[in-house]
RNA sequence: UGGGGAAUAGUUCAACGGUAGAACAGCGGACUCUGACUCCGUUAAUCUAGGUUCGAAUCCUAGUUCCCCAGCCA
């Protein structure tokens, strides 16, 4: 009763840990112990992290434990691959279950014995109605259902027919093992619910065992009282299911009574977090796989190179409540670049190479350049760069007929290159169709490391590689998967982005970016943040842009 | 027409009967060898109508709007 005040100094408030400060406060709980229950049917994405990091944030900033379990009592859905991904994910992002892993089927046996023990109180009973039956006399949002024929079936005939059910005596759908509870309730989750159901299937971890599996309102509230969990939280849509939880840990001979509490799941602009559709996407073939870097799951979060701490201060940034709402993906943009801006090191890369020769220069062979790694970390230490007669700019640093306001390279302007030289352009060279194909320039050997003895400014800076010891790559930006900032999700083909995908294939950069071959991301100076791709191959490396820098210029022009 | 929830700046979240505040976005400016970062300033909200109270976003009453529930999915 010492420890109430959270352990970790920021962490957010809301409600949830409100009252888990409360239930210590007041002596309820001497510890709390939250836990994470993923189905494995698929792959975790962005709105998972949002209800792991309150249930491992929670358990640690109250110095209590968190578990990881899973809610496998499916195996029609589930598979290894997503158990294991899973696990994976988890600890990508950062949280730790220790020696708590569990499943809901390890507690099988148990759940066995508790239907027993609620036919023997004359609280269940096998149900013989086919499946159409049962919707027909469960009734409607407005009208009460009817009891089934097979309500008052005895104690004995419930308790034969349940262990038949079991040793696989009947066909899948023949017969389920239903609460004892009130057709007539407004809250159709207790219009006798379905406990268990006959699956011939094959579980991931219990094989043919079992021909009979629990339904996920059967299992979950006592999983978590077998596991001592404390606070058990989840999401809205389960609010009218609270009354059942409590129902079966009130009428169970349980170890401990868990509290369910509901909060609202994360929506986010132009993204579809529904497992369904995700499916769909990957089976559809319309993104590369569950990894897609344009996917939300984590693992195509984490291959777009969105550093686990991103995801974490966003998830803090969004806040916990009860409301339904929609996310900017802006904000997810701003935590991103918050945590990159801190820990990438800067490089040079050009993503649509214009050629520049620079014509006073007189070393053929060029010269070698020292460029810091990182403004604001002196630590991250300093790198050589090429520069040579030749060099390659970004086709956006140059324009023809500039508008006002425009400070970069234009005919008789001179810039900065980073780390380099002033230049100023003599003439912009066209090929036949009277496309610029290459820029004549001079530059100013006094300028040399960027800075004037004369004090000259320049109005821009921009960045450039050599164009002999540049190395070649292809670039990937992303953009929403979807065009609308709430895709239809009944048929979200239509909304699909046809743009989502932008592969530039003939990028430069800077031999460094390939020499250390290092998964670290890096920002491509006024660029954005990038990372090496998986699908990167020996003198032929992959970038996926992870999100650009804000661009106040674009902005601009977009106005105008 | 049943049951369960939710309504506060454009968005997300605070304020727990006592000055409506933050973050993101927006706008304006400073700084800058990244039109980045950073810094400064600024626009902007209590769903409606009654009531209780010295005082209401908060309590009460009546409405309105939105979300969830009729799987042998979770």
């Amino acid at each position: 009763m010492t420890a109430v005040e959270p352990v970790t100094a920021d962490a957010g408030r809301d409600f949830i840990r409100d009252i888990v400060q409360a239930d210590l406060e007041s002596g309820r709980h001497k510890q709390v112990v939250t836990r994470f229950p993923p189905e494995p049917n698929g792959y975790l994405h962005i709105g998972h992290a949002k209800s792991i990091c309150l249930n491992f944030g929670v358990a640690e900033e109250f110095g209590g434990r968190c578990h990881l379990r899973f809610d496998d009592t499916n195996p029609t859905k589930e598979e290894q691959e997503y158990i294991d991904a899973i696990e994976a994910d988890v600890r990508w992002l950062g949280f730790d279950w220790g020696q708590h892993l569990y499943h809901a089927s390890d507690y099988f046996e148990r759940l066995f014995e508790w239907a027993e023990h609620l036919i023997r109180a004359g609280k269940a009973y096998v149900d013989d109605q086919s499946q159409d039956e049962m919707r027909a006399s469960r009734g409607t949002l407005t009208e009460p259902g009817r009891n089934s024929p097979f309500r008052d079936r005895g104690v004995e005939e419930n308790l034969d027919l349940f262990r038949r059910m079991r040793a696989g005596e009947f066909p899948n759908g023949a017969r389920v093992l239903r609460a004892k509870i009130d057709m007539t309730s407004g809250n159709i989750n207790l219009r006798d619910p379905v406990l268990y159901r006959i699956l011939h299937a094959t579980h991931p971890r219990t094989g043919t065992e079992w021909k009979i599996y629990p339904s996920y309102d059967y299992a979950h509230g006592q999983s978590d009282a077998i596991e001592g969990i404390t606070h058990s939280i989840c999401t809205l849509e389960f609010e009218d299911h609270r009354p059942l939880y409590d129902w079966f840990l009130d009428n169970l001979p349980v170890p401990s009574h868990p509290h369910q509490y509901e909060f609202a799941r994360l929506n986010l602009t132009y993204t579809v977090l529904s497992k369904r559709v995700l499916n769909a996407l990957v089976k559809g073939g319309h993104v590369s796989g569950w990894d897609d870097p344009r996917m939300p799951t984590l693992a195509g979060i984490r291959r777009r190179g969105v550093p686990p701490a991103a995801l974490r201060d966003f998830v803090k940034r969004i806040g916990v409540a009860k409301a339904n709402s929609l996310v900017d993906l802006g904000v997810l943009d701003f935590s991103i670049r918050e945590v990159l801006n801190k820990s990438a090191q800067r490089r040079m890369a050009v993503l649509r190479p214009l050629k520049v020769v620079i014509e006073n220069y007189p070393e053929s062979q060029g010269e070698e350049l020292e460029a810091v790694n990182h403004p604001d970390d002196p630590a991250a230490g300093t790198r050589r760069i090429r520069f040579g007669p030749e060099i390659f700019i970004e086709q956006d640093d140059f324009m023809e007929n500039p508008p006002k306001k425009f400070f970069r390279l234009s005919p008789g302007a001179e810039v900065r290159l980073r780390y380099a030289y002033f230049i100023t352009c003599r003439e912009a060279v066209k090929d036949a169709a009277g496309n610029v194909v290459e820029l004549r320039c001079t530059y100013d050997p006094a300028t040399k490391g960027g800075n004037a003895p004369d004090g000259r400014k320049v109005k821009a800076t921009i960045h450039w590689v050599s164009a002999k010891d540049s190395v070649p790559a292809e670039v990937r930006l992303y953009n929403p998967l979807f065009t609308k900032p709430e895709p239809d999700v009944s048929n979200f083909v239509n909304d699909l982005n046809p743009n989502s995908l932008e592969v530039l294939a003939e990028a430069r950069v800077e031999p460094s970016l390939v020499q250390g071959n290092s998964p670290e991301p890096v920002q491509f100076e006024r660029q954005g943040y990038f990372c090496l791709d998986p699908d990167s191959q020996p003198g032929r490396p992959i970038f996926n842009r992870t999100v650009g820098l804000r661009d106040t210029w674009a902005k601009i022009q977009g106005a105008g």
